[in-house]
DNA sequence: ACCTGAACACCGTTCAAGT
DNA sequence: ACCTGAACACCGTTCAAGT
């Protein structure tokens, strides 16, 4: 019986943070946040659901927290075309990452960790005043477009993986298409000064 | 001792659905979503939490469901002025109704009750029709502006009630300001063909 | 320092029983 | 028909104890 040495006694690898956050959001993801205990999360890293404390002293709430940092961080990055490009580029990826992760979605849209969001605010405004938006409006449009994606994948979530149709006749949204339109109607309304 | 004979013999008014939400929906604007517990709700009832099950057999998944269709369906009644104007005054109305019931929220960009919003995005994809907006752009501009407000809304009640400002040299939002300007920006969007 | 085991106060829900 | 009481399987968390 050989034993790595770099592995404890229970021949597993040690209880980080990082590694409890990924296998929250694994539970989250596979079996939605009514299913994320701290128990199923301790079982999932087979320890203790305890031992999780020694890592998180404020338990659930922080887990939630890193959560909610975790999937509603996403700043723009720089982009070689126009502004207006960037922003597509920037919104596409995080209506993505906000679908990939929808279970955490109620989270974002509560009081909790108030900062997680303040980045991705940040760097959109700084897009905008780059592209020559004035400072008033850049904050209005960096708001109008991060509230939209949100609110639209919200939106998406509520109607997917939703077999009732709310009226049988009414054919099937196209929701990348229906996004995508959405997207143009709001930076058409963002003003270059 | 003199009882009222309207009532029953323990003096209260019977338990209805209605009395159940409307409770249901003070504990949660008051005390905050996790707060909702069937025991508690019991007890703001004057009831065994057992009793609920009577009238909501599903239980307490039926109760969020009901919550969620009594603060999102909020059809835009039709305007004496232009659909723009109509349109804002709906939205304005809607932010308010989703700022008194920030709790709901979280409910809201679930998939519970997947039917709950359609009678809302219904009226506003009607209002943009008789405003002259072809079919597919009503479509596209009614998700917008819905999911432009659910969202936007979400973003404020993150900023609000917390006390700690990210960074502590920026000014405090007026997220009145901010929404009226936002909600022109998208409206802007909104082609009338 | 890091994890465990037992315990506590809760929770949603069932089920048989009362009226 | 409408409500209750006891019970069950869970939950987050504390705390003393192990290594």
């Amino acid at each position: 019986m050989v034993r790595q040495p770099s592995i404890n006694a229970q021949n597993r690898p040690p209880l980080t943070t990082d590694r409890i956050i990924e296998s929250a959001l694994h539970i989250v993801d596979g079996q939605g946040l009514a299913r994320l205990t701290m128990r199923r999360l301790g079982d999932a890293l087979e320890v203790e659901a305890m031992a999780i404390y020694h890592h998180l002293p404020r338990g659930k709430e922080q887990l939630l927290d890193h959560l909610v940092a975790h999937v509603g961080a996403m700043p723009a990055a720089s982009s070689d075309g126009g502004w207006r490009e960037g922003l597509m580029v920037w919104a596409r990826a995080y209506r993505a990452r906000l679908l990939d992760h929808a279970g955490v979605l109620p989270l974002l849209v509560t009081h909790r960790n108030p900062a997680a969001l303040a980045a991705t605010i940040g760097s959109l405004r700084e897009h905008l005043r780059l592209g020559g938006v004035p400072e008033q409006a850049a904050a209005v449009a960096a708001h109008s477009l991060l509230g939209f994606v949100i609110g639209h994948v919200a939106l998406e979530v509520r109607d997917t993986r939703g077999d009732v149709r709310a009226e049988p006749g009414e054919p099937p949204v196209d929701w990348d298409d229906r996004f995508g339109a959405g997207l143009a109607l709001v930076l058409t309304g963002v003003n270059p000064g």
